[in-house]
DNA sequence: ACATGAATGGAACGCTGCTCCAATACTATG
DNA sequence: CATAGTATTGGAGCAGCGTTCCATTCATGT
């Protein structure tokens, strides 16, 4: 934007990419991925939609990029030294928890693959893999398993989370949930209806990770 | 709609329930997600809003009444008789086959996890893991994990499509992703750099299904 | 023939993302 | 210090969206 030399800062109160997008995260944080509109943004800083058209292009650049900020935060928080395995479970659910803190983030996560936040994971997962031993003929499908199965959790939870009055207790979502199923036609839905009731008091973190094990575990399979 | 005891025909270009979904299933498939708007609907059957709002609630109730019809036409068709294995593979693969079809169908399947899309899912892969003998305390994550990594492909698929003009070829997708991966920076992203040779010539149904089978091993692997 | 309610189609409302542009704030120069 | 020139601002306005409202038409039971 800027054009050459001149960092001197100017009033205090400027306008920036920067400021622009930590409002939007303040705004879905609050209200969900409905409330971002330009103009309540515009709002919430005091200006008008013309400023904030000129330091960002468009409405999903501004989700992008703030979806990137989080997840790469999230990445590179991953303790570098931790033990392959222990690193991929520990991408996995600070996933998994920046999306509990953050729902509109698993929406975004499905909108181009080539963006910063999923290539993260991406790199993230994989080159674990591949320092657990995983051989190359098999890394590509191990690694895009292991990224689809924790893209589909995210998604998963997202939509949940947009289900519910914003700070809605989790256990109250999935006892509504539980009652739905408990209700179906057991000729039809006999399997289901089974689950509901773990479906009430279960913990999805928890059921997160094991479905991360239980595709490690495929995966040492396929190579033994 | 109608009261009690006449399902004598109206007039022969009725407007319907039916009809109308049908329509929109029409649109959504020639011009994808966005050319579906209550107006063009509304042209395509030569009426106005209102005749359409009398039928249906809203657009959400459209598009998951759509996606319903779509995936239980999928899951029904699986034959009955077959192998649990082989019925669990014949599912996803028609899941997944529907939503390269009906790229749509692939972002419907998040919202809502009470409908009968979703459930359908469900039933049909955990009956069949639980004929495969997954123990019990096992069957509620090994479900889960099979059917979060269904959506998760099922999602990054529909997101891909969004991304292409409608009809483009897949390999010519790829080509561009690969080709956008490959020129990332070799020190932030080794391993993506490394796979978009393998991107640009997989397929992906095949990935897809090698996913399936990847956590169908892990499923065994954990009863043993 | 009339009355009744189902069904229709289109005007209108409030909202959206986004563009356009006159006005302003700031910097670099003479 | 005055002036010219560019970077930045804020808000009016546009086209399009989903949805509601309602006067009108159609098909029927009496």
């Amino acid at each position: 934007m800027a054009k050459k030399t001149h960092r001197i800062e100017r009033r205090s109160d400027a306008l920036s990419r920067e400021r622009i997008i930590a409002a939007a995260i303040e705004i879905l944080d609050r209200g969900g991925e409905g409330a971002l509109t330009v103009r309540a943004l515009a709002a919430h800083l005091a200006t008008g939609s013309g400023a904030i058209y000129w330091h960002v292009a468009d409405k999903n650049e501004l989700l992008a990029t703030a979806t990137d900020d989080i997840i790469a935060r999230v990445v590179s928080e991953v303790a570098g030294g931790a033990r392959p395995r222990e690193a991929i479970r520990a991408v996995a659910l600070g996933v998994f928890d920046a999306i509990d803190a953050h729902p509109w983030v698993g929406a975004q996560l499905f909108r181009e693959p080539w963006r910063p936040a999923t290539l993260e994971i991406v790199e993230s997962v994989g080159s674990r893999l591949k320092a657990l031993g995983v051989p190359e003929a098999a890394l590509f499908d191990s690694a895009s398993a292991l990224v689809h199965y924790i893209l589909g959790v995210a998604g998963q939870n997202a939509a949940n989370a947009r289900l519910v009055a914003p700070g809605t207790d989790r256990s109250v979502f999935l006892a509504g949930v539980a009652g739905k199923w408990a209700a179906l036609d057991p000729a039809k839905y006999p399997f289901v209806r089974q689950m509901a009731t773990q479906l009430r008091d279960h913990d999805d973190r928890a059921q997160f990770l094991a479905g991360v094990d239980l595709i490690l575990a495929g995966i040492a399979t396929a190579q033994a």
